[in-house]
DNA sequence: AGCACGCCGACT
DNA sequence: GTCGGCGTGCTC
């Protein structure tokens, strides 16, 4: 019997989004990866669907019109993924406009994707048994026990067990090696906390949500008000069930309070997932998922798509958080894959945040997600925010990095024992060089953005490329000699001037340039939390969902500096941190202060901040949005075009602004910035209905003849700069 | 994307 | 005469 496999092929290219024929003799399934040989290469495939046929191969090619070609390889004895996965695939492709062979990319764990070279499962080392009758000694009689009480036993744990014995045991073949796949281990639990007492406003919000036959719940609930206590209940009814949760967050590392209380709340195999672990370990947890080894699994963004079988909950934690969306192809929100697998499930959906994206909150009052609020901070009160003005300060003659305000307050602190967080939007020592002569910011000769100058490597750095100098001594610009002048700062200028009005105090600081190494993050903090530093100073990602009990005062020290951005959800972004930086106060027994250092006082996203206001910053901000008719009130998509060749750049964009049209505003060409030598340009499309944008830019891929190489496609993108 | 095929210029 | 330049077009 003949089988007719129909499978996508590993491969970049548009106009290649389609499955290729071909045939096969042996056991294969859907879901599986193949090798093959597509055109003069040998490249790798994935199984979309297998046909039977008892006709003969003659017949089968004349039904075709062409020879088809045979699978050399079958890679995978069964299928990677489910048929769940296999409709998300397909739901994906057409919700991002992407490639199917990019989101089953972007859906398997690395050592499983059908990536050009063939990684294969690490094979670990087994022993079982032989029913051969040897003699033994006592000694390895008990290493032989061990085995038979132990199956399935590794090499390697049995040697662990009896050193000694575990080789003679082989020799006389009393056991048989074999090899196995390695398997992963579900994480250790706790399991000694109880659950804590609902105070009767989270009482409340569970039985709202218990009660409803609602599928997705915005949890609003501001920083300390017991969010966590409600996931934790709400998962351990769905567990109670037999059913899986999973609680997705933005950022592993920076999550070490919800893993931990997930390990001290259950004993169910819990299995984490995030982009930190090797190729090796995300398969294995993914396995563990599959096998369902694993019941509850805390992952970022792309545990969205494990094999689950049967979820009873999705939890998304910080919701309104950047980190879930991909900008790369498919260019998916985490939010709407987690929707639509709780649509599949049959599952609860809880969305929860203290400041809820403006998307999330605005569907939330068109009753599209239920709404629930959590008002009242657990034991604690509101940290009291002092806004210092940094243009006065400057004026006095103060600094503008550590001001009066800030300086005097952190030694009331200090004096006390208390611990002190500075949060500083930027990183590096000085973010910009500027020509004494002609003024001119130093630029990166790829990417047409300031350099930035790292002090503790003498040298200046791109961050969007990575290029690398020394200082020049001659402006590229104007050809002068007379040098360069440091303008702004970042958080090694920050450490140097907090270390000198404080000679005594122990800093930690924690940025891009600190956490390069695995782990890194962990120990800055787990050291902050040993309260082995006083002050801990680094860039948003301290803004984090930390919680340390000693840390009664949290300065901002350019608080508004997103304000100054172009984009349209600067405010917003500037808003959540500050939120975020203030919620960081006072979650002990003492109470909190916050000082946040700003150029405009009197904008709105600082005065909501301050006061820990977040209708008021809805309301405000969502009048700005109508007002330039931007998401929530339209929806967005925006299409970048890449490449080294200027003039390939514009043919395509051109092409695309002639041949895009529908019920949808096309706005641009706009130039981008040039990024790592290619020249970028975006068109955006606006319009009331977002079906109908996918539409128009479907219709001008499935037209157009133009090579589409170097296009991207983003759906509602988050970011236009 | 590759890689072959193909059709013109400069070389032993 | 041939070697090789990279324009064009296809890949089950």
């Amino acid at each position: 019997m003949t089988k007719i496999v129909h499978c996508w092929i590993e491969h970049p290219v548009r106009k290649l989004d389609q499955t290729f024929t071909y045939l096969y003799d042996g056991e294969v399934e859907r879901g599986c990866r193949v090798r093959i040989s597509f055109g003069a290469r040998q490249l790798i495939g994935f199984v979309d669907r297998v046909e039977e046929s008892d006709e003969s191969r003659a017949e089968i090619e004349s039904r075709y019109g062409f020879a088809l070609k045979d699978i050399d390889v079958v890679l995978d004895q069964e299928s990677l993924i489910t048929d769940e996965l296999f409709d998300l695939a397909a739901w994906l492709k057409e919700h991002t406009l992407s490639t199917a062979i990019a989101c089953f990319q972007t859906m398997l764990p690395g050592k499983v994707k059908p990536a050009g070279r063939t990684a294969s499962a690490l094979k670990e080392k087994m022993v079982r048994l032989s029913d051969k009758e040897v003699s033994l000694t006592p000694k390895q009689l008990e290493a032989y026990l061990y085995v038979r009480d132990h199956q399935p036993l590794t090499y390697r744990e049995l040697r662990k067990a009896y050193v000694n014995q575990a080789r003679s045991l082989v020799e006389k073949e009393a056991v048989i090696l074999y090899e196995k796949e390695r398997e992963g281990k579900v994480v250790e639990p706790l399991a000694n906390e109880a659950a804590l007492p609902l105070l009767e406003e989270q009482k409340q919000v569970m039985d709202e949500i218990l009660s409803s036959d609602d599928a997705v719940f915005l949890l609003q609930g501001v920083t300390g008000s017991g969010k966590t206590e409600i996931y934790l209940q709400l998962a351990s009814k769905a567990l109670a069930e037999g059913r899986q949760v999973l609680i997705l967050v933005p950022e592993i590392a920076l999550t070490p309070q919800m893993i931990r209380r997930v390990r001290q709340r259950f004993k169910d195999g819990l299995a984490i997932y995030h982009s930190g672990l090797s190729d090796q370990e995300k398969y294995e947890q993914y396995r563990l998922v599959k096998t369902r080894q694993a019941s509850i699994v805390v992952g970022t963004r792309s545990a969205v798509f494990l094999p689950f079988a049967d979820l009873g909950l999705i939890v998304m934690d910080e919701e309104h958080d950047a980190s879930y969306k991909q900008d790369s192809q498919p260019c998916y929100h985490c939010r709407d894959v987690a929707i639509y697998r709780g649509r599949y499930h049959h599952c609860k959906v809880i969305l929860g945040s203290a400041t809820p994206s403006l998307d999330s909150y605005a569907r939330a009052l068109r009753h599209v997600y239920h709404l629930v609020v959590l008002k009242e901070r657990i034991n604690r009160t509101l940290p009291t925010v002092t806004v210092v003005p940094v243009r006065e300060a400057i004026r006095k003659g103060d600094s503008y990095i550590l001001t009066d305000v800030l300086r005097e307050k952190m030694a009331e602190r200090l004096a006390r024992g208390e611990q002190v967080i500075l949060l500083l939007n930027r990183r590096g020592y000085s973010s910009l060089l500027r020509c004494r002569s002609c003024q001119e910011v130093l630029k990166c000769p790829h990417c047409d953005l300031a350099m930035s100058w790292h002090h503790d490597i003498r040298r200046l750095k791109c961050h969007t490329c990575g290029t690398e100098m020394r200082t020049p001594y001659v402006c590229p610009v104007c050809g002068s000699r007379e040098g360069f002048m440091s303008y702004g700062f970042g958080t090694q200028r920050l450490q140097e001037e907090v270390q000198n009005a404080f000679p005594d105090a122990r800093i930690l600081r924690m940025d891009a340039d600190t956490t390069g190494r695995k782990n890194a993050h962990q120990k800055i903090l787990e050291a902050f939390a040993n309260r082995e530093a006083d002050i801990l100073l680094g860039t948003q990602m301290i803004a984090k969902g930390l919680d340390y009990p000693n840390v009664t005062l949290v300065g901002v020290v350019n608080g508004d500096e997103g304000l100054s951005r172009t984009d349209f959800r600067s405010c917003e972004v500037t808003f959540d941190l500050l939120m975020q930086a203030s919620g960081r106060s006072g979650r002990g027994d003492k109470n909190g202060e916050v000082v946040l250092q700003v150029y405009d006082p009197t904008h709105y996203a600082v005065v909501c901040a301050a006061r820990q206001d977040y209708e008021a910053f809805f309301y405000q901000e969502m009048k700005f949005r109508h007002a330039g008719q931007y998401p929530p009130y339209t929806y967005l998509a925006s299409l970048t075009v890449a490449s080294k060749d200027q003039r390939q750049t514009d043919r395509l964009s051109l092409a695309l602004k002639a041949g895009l049209s529908g019920d949808f505003q096309v706005i641009g060409v706009v130039s981008l910035l040039k990024i790592q030598d290619k020249c970028r340009s975006r068109i955006l499309l606006k319009g009331k209905n977002e079906e109908e944008i996918r539409r128009g830019i479907r219709q001008f891929l499935d037209t157009s003849d133009l090579d589409l190489k170097g296009l991207k496609i983003d759906i509602n993108p988050l970011y236009l700069d």
